[in-house]
DNA sequence: GTAGGGTTAG
């Protein structure tokens, strides 16, 4: 759709195009609400143009009508499409095809199928070639098998299947649905093939993970484009052989902002930014899915401020973000942990057209708020929900956990067994922890317990970390000593920190000298670890063993982060 | 003689 909108920018242009597409015989304001339609760029002006359509008279108008239709698909609009359409008293076949694919891109699979049952009992005629496409396009998407079969049934008694564009919609939907045999049936006995066929077919390999057949088919392939070259890159950077991906991604003709995208993509979940970043940095025309990649790419690898930088930078070029955009934002927000930050990010992603219900912005818009400490704000999205998942039950909970409510959250806890959720290994870390916090020692050993002998999850090193802390802020030093030397798990520097804490808390000195040798140890540059030992002694007035700490943390060059502290 | 609707890559 950009590319139809670039080419037809020019008021010049549209008006020619608009004056091919009516004949004079055509009113003149058919033509000029025709020529504004084709320049339109947003929901709103297509808005001011629906209500120019409509007081001119121009409303039942079959072209104008159409056109209309696949802008409302072009800014994903089904429901205006609705609308719209249900004011037309005579629709012809290209009308409601032209609606089915507004939904078929933009609704849920029922919905377009029950629109196509319609489209069958009113149309003045039966479906074409034409309608079929959009409809198996949007079954391959939801993996509808068995509903894409039944498609295929009809498209055979109406005689549709030689139909290339058919064909190919119906190769694309076996693909998807890793039917490989029923594709390639369908793709060999094809009399007339183009690149998007070989590519539907190409697409049907990959995503079932079939990348020999997939790389001989495109070497035997005549022609290639620019997309059957962007599915290769995309099927190697999803197999993990960011290689081979690089390697097309060197060798193709022309590159489009796709191709750059999926290998941005590839070496940012890689952890590779340096990679990712020069990728970037050459891309000529960035879209919001290349600055998606890059936010996300630093959120995701614990680079919060690189990304929100390039968000930034997107902002300031007045680029309307994404749901992945929102959510790469979100997410480094949450680990910066300002709230003054947050409450800015909420408010614009609130103010933006995003649809805050879809479940993954919800839950990134609650753990921002959480993590930010807006706890009233991350509660109140929490009870909007209507179906309260396991993910926004943990953010809520670790929110309340970190900031001082940890009975809050563990209260959280019984209610989401209350309402028959699962919970899984994170769900345990959270509550756990939340346990730790509010000294809910108890508690915490009943949710272990639990845990292990009713869910039959094997405990993590996290949790065992969150046992030991509960048992030692509790004062029950021995008990978590014993529990960090019984685990079948080797026990990392959170869960031996979390016992030195409790022992500078509970000023056990021997327990803690021990541990504390452990860890310098295990992360020998940690100075927090020789400040805790060193406070130990401090408390014990044990200035001799204070200085000689501080002489061994100079000796290795260990200098206290100023302002940091250790958690 | 004529408009307008369709399939593949992130």
């Amino acid at each position: 759709m950009s590319v139809l909108l670039r080419s037809f920018s020019s008021t010049a242009a549209a008006t020619a195009v608009a004056a091919s597409i009516f004949s004079s015989s055509s009113s003149s304001s058919a033509l000029s609400v025709a020529a504004l339609l084709i320049s339109c760029r947003s929901l709103r002006s297509l808005e001011q143009i629906h209500a120019r359509i409509i007081r001119k008279g121009l409303e039942q108008h079959p072209v104008l009508a159409t056109r209309f239709l696949s802008f409302c698909a072009a800014f994903s609009a089904p429901a205006y499409a609705s609308s719209a359409f249900d004011r037309l008293s005579a629709p012809n076949l290209i009308v409601w095809n032209a609606l089915l694919t507004a939904h078929a891109r933009h609704s849920p699979l029922p919905t377009t199928v029950a629109l196509f049952n319609l489209l069958r009992r009113r149309s003045p005629l039966p479906p074409d070639a034409f309608t079929f496409p959009s409809l198996l396009s949007s079954c391959s998407h939801s993996v509808a098998l068995s509903l894409g079969s039944s498609v295929h049934a009809t498209i055979l008694r109406c005689g549709l299947e030689a139909d290339v564009f058919v064909r190919t919609a119906l190769i694309d939907f076996y693909g998807k649905c890793r039917e490989l045999g029923a594709a390639r049936k369908l793709f060999d006995s094809m009399r007339h093939r183009n690149e998007v066929s070989w590519t539907a077919m190409i697409v049907g390999y990959l995503s079932s993970g079939d990348l020999a057949s997939a790389r001989s088919l495109f070497d035997e392939m005549p022609k290639r484009n620019v997309v059957t070259w962007n599915a290769m890159i995309d099927g190697y950077v999803k197999s993990g052989d960011l290689v081979s991906a690089r390697h097309f991604f060197d060798k193709m003709p022309e590159r489009n902002a796709v191709s750059y995208t999926s290998l941005i993509d590839g070496y940012a979940k890689a952890g590779d930014l340096a990679s990712a970043r020069v990728l970037f940095e050459q891309l000529p025309e960035r879209d919001v899915f290349s600055w998606s990649a890059m936010i996300s790419g630093y959120a995701q690898n614990g680079q919060p401020g690189a990304a929100l930088k390039i968000f930034l930078e997107m902002y300031n070029q007045n680029i309307k973000p994404d749901e992945f955009v929102v959510v790469g934002l979100m997410s480094a927000c949450s680990q910066l942990g300002s709230l003054t930050l947050a409450k800015w990010v909420d408010l614009y992603v609130t103010r933006s057209s995003i649809d805050l219900s879809k479940a993954h912005v919800l839950a990134a818009l609650i753990d921002m708020n959480s993590k930010c400490g807006n706890m009233e704000r991350a509660a109140s999205l929490f009870e909007s929900m209507p179906n309260k998942d396991l993910i926004s039950y943990c953010s809520l909970m670790q929110g309340y956990s970190l900031h001082g409510a940890g009975d809050k959250a563990v209260g959280l806890f019984r209610q989401m067994l209350e309402e028959g959720l699962m919970p899984d290994s994170i769900t345990f870390t959270v509550v756990l922890a939340a346990c730790s916090r509010a000294g809910l020692v108890e508690e915490g050993r009943q949710y272990f317990d639990l845990m292990t002998n009713e869910h039959l999850i094997v405990p993590s090193p996290d949790h065992y970390a969150c046992m030991v802390d509960l048992l030692g802020r509790a004062g029950r030093l021995t008990d978590a000593y014993e529990l960090i030397r019984s685990m079948p798990v080797e026990p990392h520097a959170g869960a031996w920190g979390a016992l030195l804490g409790a022992c500078r808390l509970h000023g056990d000195i021997s327990l803690g000298e021990t541990i504390a040798r452990k860890l310098f140890e295990i992360e020998p540059t940690n100075a927090g670890n020789y400040v805790l030992l060193s406070n130990i002694y401090a408390v014990a007035d044990r200035w001799a063993d204070v200085s000689e700490l501080r002489t061994m943390m100079r000796g290795k060059g260990i200098r206290k982060v100023p302002g940091y502290t250790w958690i």
